[in-house]
DNA sequence: GTCTATATCCAGATAGAC
DNA sequence: GTCTATCTGGATATAGAC
């Protein structure tokens, strides 16, 4: 029993080393206070594997960038599939957000908390990514169906999520003091009694 | 007359053309990706005279960040001074931070759409100063006299601001296309309809 | 494909004339 | 106080052995 716990030795895949060291430097200092030298260290790899697998420093964090939102995007989509109205796929999606804030804090920051504009070229903003599009969606939805009240998509949109995203960033600058989940209940309410049209 | 409008060579200050530059090209290009040498030349101000007044790059930074702050926060204050309730209060810091992100652009984007902690050293979170401390305050005292809905203060704060922000990033971004000021309404509406409570 | 050692470049900072 | 010219460190990136 004892060596099956210590079994696995399976080595991660090298780029998915690359990646994660990456991924934990970079929200710690911020993209430009990261060396490749440090990632190189934390990852176990040489410099040479680095420039071998993704160019340099700012195709490492291309490739990051795509991960996470290719993540975020699945998500979204399971949680479309998994609900029916906009209201409870909105819900739904806060709910997952607040989770992930807890238990994978360093994607949810690198989405949240970082200016990817200032180190990556040419990919779009994350505000113009697949997953956000379709959040915007669910919530043009929403309102067509008469479920939301009948304001521009802007306006509602950042009424449904605005409230969430910033209890995400006050969360991952340690000003909220416990974990999201716990305050999801509420802050739905709130949202709801703003966005959903009374009969 | 002509010479009247041509008049003005009153030169600015040395610091404030300083600041001013920095605060352009930090918002434009990001801290990390400005040189002091770009600053000096846009500032038309040598190298030696920004080490002087400013002690350096970081210097610079932060004596934008504290004068920034410190006009938001009179700001602030301003504001609670002007109005009685604390929902008047939030919504007029609203109506205020949506009218200076079109005419104070970068004002703006240097408070909502910067990471101070991975260029500025010591100074507290923008979120601990003191213009967002009272903005937290005023939504504490509405759910004190019974304005707002008895929640944790965490949720009705963000509910209350939280969407307003998210609307000044995205136009800041560039995704809203109209001045913010013409959603002020609509956005007030449904904060309202979330945090008031009904008698 | 992976590594080490090295080259190149440039930003931040300084020295010292004026 | 302001300027120019210069120094220095460190980061990215490369070359070439294994």
């Amino acid at each position: 029993m004892p060596y099956l716990k210590k079994c696995p030795p399976v080595p991660e895949p090298i780029d998915c080393r690359i990646l994660t060291a990456a991924l934990d430097l970079f929200v710690e200092n911020g993209y430009h206070n990261v060396s490749i030298h440090e990632v190189q260290k934390r990852a176990q790899v040489s410099i040479g594997s680095i420039y071998n697998h993704f160019g340099g420093k700012e195709g490492v964090a291309q490739a990051l960038y795509k991960h996470i939102l290719n993540e975020m995007d699945e998500l979204v989509d399971a949680v479309i599939a998994a609900h029916a109205s906009p209201w409870q796929q909105c819900a739904a999606i806060i709910s997952e957000l607040f989770a992930h804030t807890e238990t994978h804090r360093n994607i949810i920051a690198f989405v949240f908390h970082a200016k990817h504009t200032e180190f990556i070229s040419q990919e779009p903003l994350a505000c113009n990514s697949a997953p956000f599009t379709k959040m915007r969606h669910i919530v043009l939805q929403g309102i067509e169906c008469g479920d939301f009240v009948a304001l521009d998509p802007w306006v509602v949109t950042s009424s449904v999520f605005g409230g969430a995203i910033r209890m995400i960033q006050l969360r991952l600058d340690g000003m909220i003091e416990r974990p999201l989940p716990e305050y999801e209940a509420m802050l739905l309410q709130t949202i709801r009694a703003g966005v959903i049209r009374t009969a």
